[in-house]
RNA sequence: GGCCCCGUCGUCUAGCCUGGUCCAGGACACAUGCCUUUCACGCAUGCAACACGGGUUCGAAUCCCGUCGGGGUCACCA
């Protein structure tokens, strides 16, 4: 048996395929890019995108969890044709509601033969698979032998018993994965999997194959710890005598500088290094979803030996998953931040002002809602920033001081600029100089500072950098008389005049 | 442990299928310099890799074998 055609993208027919997130907490940054392979593949081909909640195995908080995974995609611009909110023709696309489905195909595997009856217990189970251990060979469930009259006394008794499904021994199963080759598989390999738990909800393996076949899924792209699962899917597939998908099997994503997959346990130090591994992480520190859409993509993919920033719909018109990479990819941190940066460089004065009004509410920086004078302000403090705003929320790390009149020195900043013979006597005759500049704009002032520099005997930077902190408290920032207009003459003396006090008392 | 996948600069990758154009190219990061009032941006330069060992060949990152390393999977999880 095989699997898969030579030339799996046939034209005649509509490419379709799908991503099966379980409802269990967060978004991964893994999970979306494998949903993102799938939605390029479909949107590339002019298929569709199927989205299906996998949730056989739970119940409770499984709406709240569902709506956090589509706001996820929503936000990130992953649209789905069929799925939760759109429906389709397949549907339902909750796990938990197509169990009718499960069963009538179990049946069909019962009547065929390919499935049993296992009335085997949990203890009999743990015992076999001790033993085997101890012998030191592998365990593989295998029908037990029973007489008609025992099968027939345990269903009369009503004795529950789960569904395995039936593998064929000494055959060799041969995938044509499209990333990673031909893979061969032995089904001496696989035991007996049961399909169907004694209270009749199906397993994965059995429900997933069941729902691409139902959906008329034609390719199956996801991560590559699946792929050894793939062979007693296969084997069910043929079972039900349905058509085989195509499948893929992309790299996972492994933890920053390593191989390694990323591990649930270690989100928290993770986080401590800052490294965000959770798409809602990323939203809340306000990235550009292009930009995460663009890294995303480009991890464990090219198009080619030099181009690393794509739009969406350049990523649309390029994407082919021969060029996907069979080897995993280490998430970079560093990368995500310098493509956030690019992005950054394109969205308009608008959308920042848009995307940084949010951090100053919650900072109590501005009103809810922002008036006008909030808006003007934060215009020109967007564009005093420029570059240096990289992501949204660092409008509160970049530019706290212009909007409060709370002055708190940056203690570095304060030793290299301030603390020298002259700096607040110095800082006096600048407090005349602004007082005295008239008009007050950014020219006039640049003048002033320029001819004080002079007549004084200073080099620029001996002047400017101990204004900065004197009216910022930073030592880094946008330019000075961007930072002299915004915050408003008043402003700036009465700082000057706090921090000339602020050196005479340390 | 059995089986399966993977192995090019620190990282993402191009090149591998169809051996020579590769003393291995691009990007991020890092370093230095320029620009500049700081930082960011920009520009320039630099650092840096074919896991190892055999073989095939006139010639191997590219083909073959082995070793080592990493990962996945062996559930009534997905």
């Amino acid at each position: 048996m095989t699997a898969g055609g030579r030339h799996p993208i046939v034209a005649h027919m509509t490419l379709r395929t799908r991503f099966a997130p379980s409802p269990t907490g967060f978004l991964h940054i893994g999970g979306v890019r494998t949903a993102l392979f799938n939605w390029l593949l479909a949107r590339h081909h002019g298929g569709q995108f199927i989205l299906r909640i996998d949730d056989t195995d739970q119940q409770r908080h499984v709406e709240d969890a569902v709506r956090r995974i589509l706001d996820g995609f929503r936000w990130i611009g992953i649209d789905w044709d069929e799925g939760p909110e759109v429906g389709g023709t397949y549907g339902p696309y909750y796990q938990s509601e197509r169990a009718e489905l499960y069963r009538k195909a179990a049946e069909r595997l019962v009547e065929s033969g390919h499935v049993y009856r296992d009335y085997s217990t949990e203890a009999e189970r743990t015992a076999d698979r001790a033993a085997a251990e101890r012998e030191k060979r592998a365990y593989r469930f295998r029908q037990l032998p029973i007489t008609d009259e025992q099968a027939a006394q345990y269903e009369a008794e009503g004795r529950p018993f789960a569904l395995r499904f039936r593998v064929p021994p000494g055959r060799t199963l041969v995938l044509h994965d499209l990333i990673k080759g031909d893979v061969e598989f032995a089904t001496d390999e696989i035991g007996d999997f049961v399909i169907v738990r004694p209270d009749g909800t199906p397993l994965y393996n059995f429900a997933s194959a069941v729902d691409d076949t139902e959906m008329k899924i034609t390719h199956v792209v996801r991560a590559e710890e699946h792929l050894s699962n793939t062979f007693p899917q296969l084997l069910v597939f043929e079972a039900l005598g349905a058509e085989l998908p195509a499948f893929a099997h992309i790299p996972y994503v492994a933890e920053p500088g390593s191989k390694a997959k990323m591990s649930k346990r270690k989100i928290e130090e993770y986080e401590k290094s800052g490294i965000l591994v959770y798409l809602h992480q990323y939203i809340e520190r306000g990235y550009l979803p292009e930009a995460l859409l663009n890294y995303l993509a480009r991890l464990g993919w090219s198009f080619d030996a030099s181009q690393e920033v794509f739009s969406r719909d350049e990523l649309i018109e390029k994407f082919t998953l021969d060029r996907v990479n069979s080897s995993p990819a280490s998430h970079d941190q560093d990368k995500l931040f310098w493509l956030e940066g690019e992005w950054m460089k394109t969205a308009s004065p608008e959308r920042k002002l848009e995307g940084v009004l949010p951090y100053l509410q919650k900072e109590g920086l501005i009103a809810d809602p922002p008036t006008a004078a909030d808006r003007e302000r934060i215009g020109r403090v967007i564009e005093a920033l420029g570059d240096r705003l990289k992501v949204f929320s660092d409008v509160i790390k970049l530019g706290r001081y212009f909007f409060t009149e709370e002055l708190t020195h940056e203690p570095d900043a304060v030793k290299k600029r301030l603390r020298k013979d002259g700096v607040p006597a110095m800082l006096a005759e600048l407090d005349q100089v602004l007082a005295e500049t008239e008009p007050y704009d950014l020219a006039t002032l640049e003048k002033a500072v320029h001819d004080y520099a002079e007549r004084s005997g200073r080099k620029m930077g001996d002047v400017v950098n101990p204004l900065r902190v004197a009216v910022t408290g930073q030592g880094v920032g946008p330019g000075l008389y961007d930072c002299l207009v915004i915050l408003g003459r008043e402003s700036c003396r009465a700082r000057i005049a706090r921090t000339i006090q602020m050196l005479g008392k340390a």
